[in-house]
DNA sequence: TTAAATTCCTGTAAGC
DNA sequence: TGCTTACAGGAATTTA
C-alpha cells in the first residue's frame, strides 16, 4: 500500500511529466471519490486549470493549480495515479480521469494546423494522442480533494499532519518529545500522521526492527538514546525504500504501472513465521493499533 | 482529552 | 471445482 516513498516515487515520477500542463477536461466515473466539492463544482473548477507544481506532504499528493487552486489527492490502499494515452483502454475501477492538453515538444494546434496547410508537416510528427491521468481504486479507500489551500485546511477536510521524516529538519530530539507524551504503544504512535506524516504498517514495523525496539513499547518509557536510534532507522527505512521505487506488496504500482522493487528487501514486513535476518528466530506476529505488526522477540527488546 | 474500536471496500486466499 | 468466509489496512468517525 502507498506510504510515503511509494508516494514520493509517484510524485517525482509524475512532476517532470505535468507542471505546466493544462487540465482540459475531467469526467468521473465514480463521483463519490472526491469528498469536497461537489464533484459537479469539481469537475467544473479543475477544467482550464494550469497544473503549476506536483508534491507530496505525508501521503498525500497535491497539485497546485491555477487560481490558488489545491488538487489532493489520497491513494488510500489500493489507489493508483497513473499517466497513459488518452486512447488507451479504461481499466475497471477507473474512479477519475484528467484529460491533459497536448505535448509541447510537437507542434499542436494552431501551429500544427499552420504546418499542415503549408504542406510542410515533418512525418516526424506523429499525431500524438493527448494524455490522461487517471485515478484507479479497487477498495475505493482513497480520495480526491479540491479547494483553496487556505478553505481546505479551513474546513478540515486536510488533518493536521506531523513533520516530514526525511526532511533534514527533523530532529531526533523532536521524535524524542512526541513519544514522550504518548500513553501508547510505540506503533501506535508512528502509525498516527499527526506525529509523523507519511509512516504507514510497512515503514513502522521496518524502522522499529532497524532500532531494535518492540512495536508493543509504550511510547512515553523510551529514552532519549533510543528515539535517537528509532529515528535514524525511520530515515534509513524511508530513503532506502525511495531509492528502490517502494515496495509492491498488494496493489501498488509506479505512474507507468511497473513494480517497485523494495518488497523484496523487507526485512519483517510480510515475513511472519519467517527465521529473522539477524538471529534466525521465526518472526512473531500481534496485532497492535488495529494492524498486523511482525517483530523478532529476540532483537526487538 | 486521549486512546481504542468500528467502519468503509473489494480482491485474494484459505478452508470446506 | 466451486462456494463461503476471513483477511488485508488508511483514516474518518464513533465509543469508551
Amino acid at each position: 500500500m502507498p506510504e510515503l516513498p511509494e508516494v514520493e516515487t509517484i510524485v517525482a515520477d509524475l512532476r517532470p511529466h505535468l507542471v505546466g500542463r493544462t487540465i482540459v477536461r475531467a469526467e468521473l466515473p465514480f463521483p463519490t471519490i472526491v469528498r469536497h466539492p461537489e464533484p459537479e463544482v469539481f469537475v467544473d473548477s479543475v477544467a482550464g486549470m494550469r497544473i503549476n507544481a506536483v508534491r507530496r506532504r505525508g501521503k498525500f499528493i497535491l497539485m497546485d493549480l491555477d487560481h490558488d487552486l489545491l488538487l489532493v489527492v489520497h491513494l488510500g490502499m489500493t489507489g493508483q495515479l497513473r499517466l497513459v494515452d488518452a486512447d488507451a483502454p479504461i481499466e475497471k475501477h477507473t474512479h477519475a480521469i484528467f484529460t491533459l492538453d497536448g505535448d509541447s515538444s510537437s507542434p499542436s494546434g494552431g501551429a500544427r494546423h499552420l504546418l499542415r496547410q503549408r504542406g510542410s508537416e515533418p512525418s516526424s510528427f506523429p499525431a500524438r494522442p493527448s494524455r490522461q491521468l487517471r485515478y484507479r481504486d479497487p477498495r475505493r479507500f482513497g480520495r480526491l480533494l479540491l479547494g483553496t489551500q487556505e478553505s481546505l485546511l479551513a474546513s478540515k477536510k486536510m488533518p493536521r499532519l506531523g513533520p516530514e521524516p526525511i526532511d533534514p529538519a527533523f530532529a531526533p530530539d523532536e521524535l524524542y518529545r512526541s513519544l514522550r507524551k504518548r500513553h501508547t504503544s510505540l506503533k501506535a504512535v508512528l502509525l498516527d500522521q499527526g506525529a509523523i506524516a507519511g509512516v504507514g504498517n510497512i515503514y513502522a514495523d521496518e524502522s522499529m526492527h532497524r532500532a531494535r525496539l518492540r512495536p508493543d513499547r509504550m511510547a512515553a518509557g523510551l529514552s532519549r538514546k533510543s528515539a535517537q536510534r528509532l529515528h535514524e532507522s525511520l530515515r534509513d527505512s524511508l530513503l532506502t525504500a525511495i531509492r528502490n521505487r517502494g515496495s509492491s506488496v498488494d496493489t501498488y504500482r509506479d505512474a507507468w504501472g511497473e513494480l517497485g522493487g523494495q518488497q523484496e528487501k523487507l526485512l519483517v514486513y510480510g515475513r511472519a513465521g519467517e527465521p529473522c535476518f539477524t538471529c534466525g528466530r521465526p518472526l512473531k506476529m500481534i496485532r497492535l493499533a488495529g494492524r498486523s505488526t511482525v517483530f523478532c522477540t529476540k532483537c526487538q527488546h
